[in-house]
RNA sequence: GCGGGCGUCGCCAAGUGGUUAAGGCAGCGGCUUGUGGCGCCGCUAUUCGGGGGUUCGAAUCCCCUCGCUCGCCCCA
């Protein structure tokens, strides 16, 4: 057992699973179209320091996660372990002032080297939407509107959206302050993890698993106690206008999410059907992102769906794929020849015709037709071929014996007529 | 990084110290070289993740190692 294998939490897409994916897909593509939502594709290696930088040094997923690398001239570079840092720079870089208003979305891989499990791989999928530069509550209602939307499309059911406020820049230090004050007091009542977190990143105290932990934390100072009026209102807007939407919400004030640039809004929609890794999108403003990294000042907000989760929550019906039209069963020089031409002619007209290219007997390629289900077959030895002509029949199990037509290579009319009458073919496909 | 479980054919899976390692699915060939459902017949692991040890003898026991998997942390 010399053989290569994939890298550890990388993980090989076969034929048969990705017609889920691609069924997915469309429809994600499909919505997002609808919402006027553009594509941007960036690198996915970016140098180490704009993760560093834009997601922050205190966070999980930059001071253990990354997947970073020296490239042959010694520079620093990591794998993407997300897609919003690389979007502000690609903006940012390419004059974002030109175009202060962008609706954004991409797809593809992202990389967190962590160790694997149930939902959660090395190298995963995301679908990730930016709204830059819209600052109202408008556009935060558009955004969760956006991701509730394409779950329900997929058909996903029992799903969780919970929502929590974390004010802007100035609310959370006055906050910080007063929990850093708190925190001393308390800290040997704290687990060890937490315990760690309060110089690099005390934050995240607040979501923190430990039950303990949890229960004191009851009567630490709130987050939300902290918040200027206008953040208040502005989140109590948020709330109005999503009951009106009739989008059901969850308030959990310990939702503070990993990432270091979050304000205002955070959210995330979780399923109770996943295991352990719950959450299959996470999202929220990040007014200060773009600032911060060297752009012009620039409000946005944005979500990533995972897609790997997404595929495990979605049903089945979505794992059927179009049947082959019609299979081309061919044998001999001339016979062989004739198919070639006659399988480009109907893929004209929009068809899934599989020519038969194994060279196996006839015998064999109508098995092949058959485990195939292709709706109807063409047969052409070397005696039709002879006279420009094929046989076409449908195929179907309950009758065995299915009237056959033979039809010249250049009666176009009779080939149509056929393929209208027995594979529903439209006319207006027709060409 | 830390815990638990597991590694027998492409997939599922029996075997738990004794001569040739069940079976099913898939694949291939045939019955039927030019006409498909079903059926029947045959083929497909000198080898049990890898290495070492114990033993007359190991897939089965011991040690090491690698891999997978689930959970913790965290996230998509």
């Amino acid at each position: 057992m010399n053989n290569f294998k994939n890298l550890r939490g990388t993980a090989d897409l076969l034929p048969d699973q990705l017609i889920k994916w691609q069924n997915v897909e469309k429809i994600i593509l499909e919505q997002l179209c609808r919402s006027s939502v553009k594509e941007i594709r960036t690198p996915i290696i970016e140098m180490t320091e704009l993760f560093m930088r834009g997601i922050g040094e205190g966070t999980d997923v930059v001071s253990k996660e990354m997947y970073t690398f020296l490239d042959r001239g010694e520079r620093s570079c990591t794998l993407r372990p997300e897609g919003t840092a690389s979007v502000a720079r690609a903006l940012i870089q390419n004059g974002i002032s030109s175009k202060p208003l962008q609706k954004l979305w991409y797809m593809g891989p992202m990389f967190r080297y962590e160790r694997p499990q149930a939902g959660r791989q090395r190298q995963f999928h995301q679908l990730g939407v930016e709204f830059v530069g819209y600052e109202s509550v408008r556009s935060d209602i558009e955004i969760i509107t956006l991701a509730w939307d394409i779950l329900e499309k997929l058909g996903i059911k029992e799903l969780n959206l919970e929502i929590n406020t974390l004010g802007d820049n100035i609310d959370r230090s006055n906050f910080q302050k007063a929990f850093l004050k708190w925190l001393e007091v308390n800290k040997n009542s704290l687990d060890l993890d937490s315990q760690k977190r309060i110089d690099k990143n005390p934050l995240r105290i607040l979501d923190t698993k430990n039950v303990q932990t949890k229960k004191i934390l009851e009567d630490a100072p709130r987050l939300f106690d902290f918040l200027s009026e206008k953040s208040v209102q502005r989140y109590l807007n948020i709330k109005e206008q999503l009951k009106l939407l009739k989008i059901p919400y969850l308030e959990n004030f310990n939702l503070v999410r990993g990432l270091d640039y979050y304000t205002h809004i955070a959210f995330e929609i979780t399923s109770g059907s996943l295991g352990s890794q719950a959450t299959v999108c996470g999202g929220g403003r990040y007014d200060n992102l773009v600032s911060q990294m060297g752009g012009t000042e620039t409000p946005a907000i944005g979500f990533a769906i995972g897609l790997e989760r997404l595929i495990l929550l979605s049903g089945n019906e979505l794992e059927e794929s179009r049947e082959t039209d019609i299979y081309i069963v061919n044998k001999g020089n001339k016979a062989e020849t004739l198919a070639m031409k006659l399988s480009r002619k109907l893929r004209n007209y929009d068809l899934i015709a599989e020519l038969d290219i194994s060279g196996a007997s006839f015998s064999k390629q109508l098995k092949k037709a058959n485990k195939l289900k292709s709706k109807s077959i063409i047969v052409i030895g070397d005696d039709e071929a002879l006279k420009n002509q094929f046989v076409i029949r449908l195929f179907n199990n309950e009758n065995l014996k299915n009237m056959e037509e033979t039809i010249s290579l250049d009666d176009a009319i009779k080939l149509e007529n056929w393929l209208e009458k027995n594979l529903l073919l439209k006319r207006s496909s027709l060409s």
